[in-house]
DNA sequence: ACACTAAACGGAGACGTCCCCGATTTGCTT
DNA sequence: AAGCAAATCGGGGACGTCTCCGTTTAGTGT
């Protein structure tokens, strides 16, 4: 009954599955690895990783999408508890923390909004819908401005993360977030 | 009598110049360009560039170190002319288009920045120096907050730019200063 | 069960970046 | 003019990215 069968073959299911979650592995050990190295780790060839991931930020997207699922759910409690200017900054705090313990990711963001696909992939499209939640929930408030594109602000996030976003700069971190929020409040 | 030897040997110093003046040819030409090229270019060995500009960076603020000079007047000029917060806005367009047509500045810059050595050579040097100029009579004039440091500015700009810098991305790299600069006038 | 085809594999290799080292050259100093 | 320390030369090598193409394999029809 030709079954609805997915598009790949069995076994490049099982390599794609198996690169995402070798490369979980070597990413969440903190160490720098090659692209290279990750395909020789999972015992496949570097065609095979390159054929999956055509990029370096198709893999990390890969291995994070389920990783940034609580940050939604972070961004609904901080609306609940906090006016949504507070909350925003907040949440923003919340991704650098979650940031800063993944290797890669923020790169990868910059890449993508340097590339004009931010929105693209699991990480940044689940980041542009918080943004976009919050922002929302702003403009009816009155507390932020209601003509703000979400790509922007994310754009901004990723970038302020990736020259800033080691733990020992989390000082000057703060005060930046804080410029940008601010920013993005009506005019008085 | 042990002269008062300059710190470099004649050669050495003909050599770094001859360094920089490819580099500079190179870079202006718009076309990528490896830095063992710039060396073969110039007709030394890579070790010679090497030695004498350890990191991308280092060479590629050698090479701009004159023609920032002019964005100083620019900020002057500008101060003159409008007010502050929006000869500061204007200022950082000016600093986009110069940064834009100059391969390699920016990303430099957001180097630099990350690694906490914003303010260290010329280039980014000028940029703080203005910064804090322009920041200066904006707090004097009300327009601007007076509890900020020119290198998270400055840092903000060379990472928003490493992102957005692009010519086609000019108008959301328009928004998203806008969004920064407002973000630094007072409260209301 | 078997053969066939398209999909997927794998790893060598081209290319670029950057570092390093040992032999050689340069130009001060006397 | 000679000695000597500083600096150069230039290529080899380690590492990373990414592509190409001959070979293998899964899944289909018979």
């Amino acid at each position: 009954m030709t079954a609805p069968r997915s598009a790949l073959r069995a076994d490049a299911r099982r390599n794609r599955e198996h690169l995402i979650a070798t490369a979980a592995e070597a990413f969440a050990s903190g160490q720098a690895i090659s692209l290279d190295g990750i395909a020789k780790r999972a015992g496949v060839g570097s065609g095979t990783l390159y054929r999956h991931f055509p990029t370096r930020e198709d893999l990390v997207e890969e291995v994070y999408r389920d990783q940034i699922r609580p940050l939604r759910d972070d961004a609904r409690a901080l609306l609940d508890a906090e006016q949504p200017a507070e909350a925003l900054h907040a949440w923003m705090h919340r991704f650098a923390e979650w940031a800063g313990e993944r290797r890669g990711i923020c790169e990868a963001l910059v890449a993508m909004s340097a590339s004009g696909r931010f929105g693209t992939g699991p990480v940044c499209d689940e980041v542009q819908q918080v943004l976009s939640m919050v922002l929302e929930a702003g403009a009816e408030a009155g507390e932020l401005r209601d003509d703000i594109d979400p790509v922007d602000v994310g754009s901004i996030l990723a970038s302020v993360l990736a020259v800033a976003g080691a733990p020992e700069q989390r000082a000057q971190l703060d005060r930046m977030l804080t410029i940008v929020v601010d920013g993005l409040r009506p005019r008085c």
